[in-house]
DNA sequence: ATGCCTGGGCGCCCCAGA
């Protein structure tokens, strides 16, 4: 089971790139951010012509989030985030997938800081804390996935920047995701790859694409049942180098079937020892050089 | 303090993004 977290950056503007990147990897679950359309211009039609079912949650202008499942609809068991019945932004939803709670969620920026924007990001990941607390007590299967707005760590941004004051970078956004992580969630990409750059996200100004100067906002939190599944990770690059492409590229993750007790799955079979030092673009989807 | 780029809308300029 592969599972993809895509912040778009518009669903419309970005559907061409969308669906080349569906049919060229066939993820299983698609978690989408930012698809700055209304509930009724999502384009639903095209998206279940290239094989997928979808919930979703537009707004106009901003924000908005989605779950695609291929060959299925997930079953819809949050269209928000609890906490906060007056919070009108659209950034967060929830479904079951084959039996895993699937959440596509979109982190506030929180910029400019300090400001109302940064208050509105640190009590959304008190929100969020609390509501993956219930998750975990729960002992369902779950992944956490969507665009963070939280760089983890200085490992997680290109060298010699100059974002010291930016809102992604702050202590409290690190130590609000540290406590989050601290419930026991595994970070799938970092479990994969410890160390090196694994970019998700290069903006649009400064060349900084060209320039690899990239950052990891986007993250796949797996419980901890889930973490024993995991077989691949990575970040689909070829997606960010296209015409046209959104400034953030997909990140994945590949889950083996849960029949542990049979002994390795197929899938961990076919891998070869993925945990350290793994080239991960390699394997899933094809990877070709920067 | 601002533009650099991009998408969307109260659209031909502005806001927000990260």
């Amino acid at each position: 089971m592969r599972i993809a977290t895509f912040n778009v950056n518009g669903v419309n503007a970005r559907l061409p790139n969308l669906l080349r990147w569906l049919e060229a990897e066939r993820p299983d679950v698609v978690c989408l951010q930012e698809l700055k359309a209304d509930q009724c211009i999502v384009p639903l039609t095209a998206l279940e012509a290239a094989g997928y079912g979808a919930v979703w949650q537009g707004q106009r202008s901003w924000n908005g989030v989605a779950i695609l499942a291929r060959g299925a609809t997930p079953v819809l068991t949050r269209r928000a985030l609890p906490g906060d019945p007056d919070d009108a932004q659209v950034r967060y939803i929830e479904a079951a997938v084959n039996g895993v709670i699937i959440a596509s969620l979109y982190l506030p920026n929180g910029n400019p800081r300090p400001g109302p924007k940064f208050d509105y990001k640190l009590a959304w990941l008190e929100r969020l804390i609390a509501h993956a607390a219930e998750l975990m007590a729960a002992g369902v299967p779950v992944v956490l996935a969507g665009d963070y707005n939280v760089v983890p760590t200085e490992a997680n941004i290109y060298p010699g920047h100059h974002e010291r004051e930016n809102a992604l970078l702050h202590p409290r956004s690190r130590s609000a995701f540290v406590r989050l992580m601290d419930q026991g969630w595994t970070d799938a990409l970092r479990r994969l790859q410890p160390e090196g750059p694994l970019w998700t996200f290069w903006a649009y100004l400064h060349q900084r694409w060209p320039n690899d100067k990239g950052m990891r906002l986007d993250h796949l939190l797996l419980s901890p049942d889930l973490a024993t599944r995991l077989v691949d990770a990575g970040v689909s690059r070829d997606v960010r180098r296209e015409a046209g492409a959104s400034d953030h590229a997909p990140a994945w993750v590949s889950l083996g079937n849960e029949a542990r007790r049979r002994g390795r799955s197929r899938a961990s079979r076919a891998s070869t020892s993925p945990a350290v030092n793994g080239d991960l673009g390699r394997r899933w989807p094809p990877r070709t050089s920067l």
